[in-house]
Formats: structure tokens, C-alpha cells, sequence
DNA sequence: ATAAATCCTTGATCTAGATCAAGACTTATC
DNA sequence: GATAAGTCTTGATCTAGATCAAGGATTTAT
């Protein structure tokens, strides 16, 4: 069923389980559920996400986009791709900061408004908490990207990438190439390229899933924050000591 | 009177101004301000700011150190400066991630231990407000940082930081150029480079102070969040319509 | 199943900014 | 006020990744 205005009691259990709600009984996100409103965005849809029009939190509850800048050259930076379950939520910008979201499948956002998050968070201790820890993860994803970006070249890049996807995506690469060579600021050809030098090192990519000749030949790539998350962490096959 | 763990009382009105504790007063704050601590950093040091190690929220109360990561290669991205009255909370970082902090100057930091901060947001609201408008500050700064490495060139880049020095600190560069010039993900050349060309249109550094032939040289190179500070914001003299 | 549209790869060339090197200016130190 | 230590500028050269171009592969539509 296509969640609607009308129908979104149905998803009460589904939204329990988001971490932006952890702690919190049906009974006391009540309230805030009951504000809650659903729009549907299509492939293709560029929207400006800015604070004055979009001032709220929004929960992509089906769909894919990718949050942007572009410059008047027409060159872009995907600041952060938004996929299932993830939270975006404009009414903490600034008043003159926008960004544009770009829509790449049909999405359905569930979104609140900024009042009704307010006052949960007044009337809730750890829904306060749970709405610091979404913006501390922000903090810290932007942080990682910016070193991603500015001081890994390309080939470090595409095998940071696939480390990532290794550990958290099961060896599957979970968007286009082109996608993930935007995210990480370098043109298709060079994301291709790069896969070929990996490639002379045992790293092959077949149909987005990752095969590896030896099992170890992405460690090099790993950053301690992903690495936590991998099996081998801090055993003598892992280079995070 | 330089501060120490013996002589903090006295601070009590300078902390009181400062943005974190805004809406409280001296009496909600006391509990948490009798758990603040002092520390020195020295010109030079080096120190790696880990949540392991860190787990504190800092207030710079005089000093200067940048943030930065830095790769085997020795190039460093610089992801904030940090003068006075700026926070810096490790509290908030994953376990595993951890930036260095380089100081530029001798420092001096005041900090609260973690579980104070978490004792003070579950008894205050405004609180807990404020350490959320704190985190939103931090991610649209990271996100508009981004943006100006990534998709500028070198002498936007140096237009850009030259109209933030412009409206924010009156006409003057507030740092050393290789400092700007990290910050900005450029060689201290290309700095000096960008700001040749940039004489050419008009614009004069002399000696840190900016000077402006016709006065609005710098508009190109504005973004609306600096913008909106600008006396000219949204009149005839400004690109921001 | 076939056509159309995307997406991806490979090769040739170009370019912004880095690197290397040397000199000029500025600021601290004795 | 001389000398030393930074910091900044200018010029020559180099390079990683962008751009341009064309062909191949995969997905979507009919």
C-alpha cells in the first residue's frame, strides 16, 4: 500500500523502530505521529530544500535522492545521499542556506513539522537526545567526507568506497557508479579508471558486487569509524591497531 | 589573571555571555560551572582530540588551534578553526574517529567533563536547545565548507574568505595567509597567486586590512548565509535577491 | 525481441593548481 | 639595530584528474 495522508497509522511500527525514535513508547511519539504528513517526489524532481519553505524533518521512507550544491558552472557536490530510513531535516538550517534535492527514483517522505518537533523534544528528554545524536552522526559523516574528498586520491578514494560498502553493504555496491563517483567529487571516467588500477591489485567488481583475490586487499582503504563495524577489527588482519 | 582551577568563579560572566548557555541564568548554570575545569596548550602542540581521551565539550577562552586531519603524505585538510568563545565537543564524536588539534598559539581551554554536560541537558531544556543549535551550526558550516572547496576555484575561493573577513571582521583578514590558505585546501602560492589576480578587479590586502576600489568588488563572491550579516543584504548592491 | 536510452569504459589531450626553487619582506631575538 | 627565523611572493615546471570524443555494455521501453 502507497502510504497516504489518510493511511499512515499503518506505518506506526515501522517508524518505532528508526533510531531517531529509540526509547520512545508508541504512547508518548503519539503526539508528534499524529502531525505527521507524507509527500511523493518523482525521478527526476529537483527540489531546493531550503529552510523557508522546507523548515522540517523529513524521514525517507521509500526512494532515493541525493542532497546537492551546484555552481553556476554546473558542477556539483553531493553532500549526502539519502536512502531509505535516513533523515533530512532543512528546519535546522540557516534561513538563507538551501540545498537542492535531487530525486533519483520516486521517493515518499514522510516529513513533521518544526513545531511539532519542538515540542516533543520539549515534552521528552531522550527525544532531545535522539535529535542530538542524529546532528552529532551529521557532524561527524561531514567531517569524514571532507577528508575523503580533500586527501585521498582517486584511486583511494573508489577503495575506500568499496571498503565501506564491504563492511556495511555486504560486498555490494549499493548505488551507480556514477552516483558514488559524484559523492565522492570525481568524474565517471576517473571512478573507471581507478577500478582498473584496483583491479591490477586483486579488486574486482562484478555486476556492483565486490570480489576480492585474497580477502585483505581493501584494509588499506579502511578509516577506524567503518573499521569498528568489520568482523576482523583490531584482530591481527585488521591495519587499525 | 590567568585562569586556573583554583580562581574559575571569576569567569562566571564571561561564560554566561557566551551563545551555549544562552537563556540561563547563573543559577540554573551553577551546578554545571562547579564541574569546570582549566587546561594549557602550548604554540606547537600537537594533540590528537579523541573521544577516548576527549570526551569533554571545550570552550577556546584564549587561543587559537585549527582542527585538522592529517594522511601519510603530510597533506592536512583543516576542517575548523577554532578561536576564542568557539567550542570544540569530542563528547560528541564516534569512539573511533579523532581529529588533531594543532595549536597556533598558546591556548587556554576551559572544559566539562561529559556526563555534566549530559546532567545539565536532562535538567534544562533551553539547554539542551542550545547544544542542538550548536550541532546544526556545525553541520551547515561543514556542509557550506565543502561546498567552497570543492566547486571553487583558487581566486573564489580567496574572494569568498575575503567577503566573510570583510562583513565579519570588519576589512580584516583575521588569521595568517597559510592559515586561510589551508583552510581554504590551497598552497600558501596559490593563495598569493589568487590575490594578484584579484588585485587586477580592485581588491588591495594591505597588510591584513582589505581595501576596495569601488566597494562592492567582493559581492561576486558572497553566499547568502554571509550575506544576510552584509549592511547592503537584499539591497540594490546585493547579488542575493 | 528489438529499439532506444542510459550508463560505463577507454584513449588522447588539456589545465588548474601543486611542487620546486630562490629571493623579498616581516617579525622576533639577542 | 643586527641577525636570525618565519612568512610571503614570483617564476618555471610538473601532474592528477578533467575534458572531449567515440565505442561498448546494460537497462528500460515498446
Amino acid at each position: 500500500m502507497i502510504p497516504s495522508n489518510k493511511n499512515l497509522s499503518s506505518y506506526r511500527s515501522y517508524l518505532l523502530k528508526l533510531p531517531i525514535f529509540q526509547g520512545l513508547s508508541e504512547q508518548q511519539l503519539a503526539p508528534l505521529l499524529d502531525t505527521m504528513q507524507v509527500k511523493q517526489y518523482h525521478k527526476g524532481e529537483m527540489v531546493s530544500f531550503n529552510a523557508d519553505e522546507h523548515s522540517k524533518l523529513y524521514i525517507n521512507f521509500e526512494g532515493l535522492f541525493k542532497l546537492s550544491k551546484i555552481n553556476e558552472r554546473g558542477d556539483e557536490i553531493v553532500l549526502r545521499i539519502v536512502d531509505k530510513k535516513s533523515i533530512v531535516s532543512p528546519m535546522h538550517f540557516s534561513q538563507y542556506y538551501d540545498v537542492v534535492a535531487d530525486f533519483i527514483t520516486n521517493t515518499t517522505l514522510f516529513y513533521f513539522p518544526e513545531e511539532s518537533i519542538g515540542k516533543m523534544m520539549a515534552d521528552n528528554h531522550q527525544f532531545s537526545l535522539n535529535i542530538v545524536q542524529f546532528l552529532a552522526d551529521g557532524v561527524q559523516a561531514l567531517m569524514l567526507s571532507a577528508e575523503v574528498l580533500q586527501l585521498k586520491t582517486a584511486k583511494e578514494k573508489v577503495g575506500w568506497y568499496l571498503v565501506h560498502s564491504k563492511i556495511s553493504n555486504t560486498f555490494e555496491l549499493p548505488y551507480s557508479k556514477s552516483l558514488i563517483a559524484a559523492y565522492l567529487g570525481m568524474k565517471p571516467e576517473s571512478f573507471s579508471r581507478a577500478l582498473g588500477e584496483l583491479k591490477k591489485d586483486g579488486v574486482i567488481l562484478d555486476n556492483k558486487k565486490i570480489k576480492l583475490h585474497n580477502g585483505d586487499e581493501l584494509c588499506g582503504y579502511c578509516d577506524p569509524v567503518t573499521g569498528s563495524n568489520c568482523a576482523f577489527f583490531k584482530t591481527s588482519k585488521c591495519t587499525h591497531s
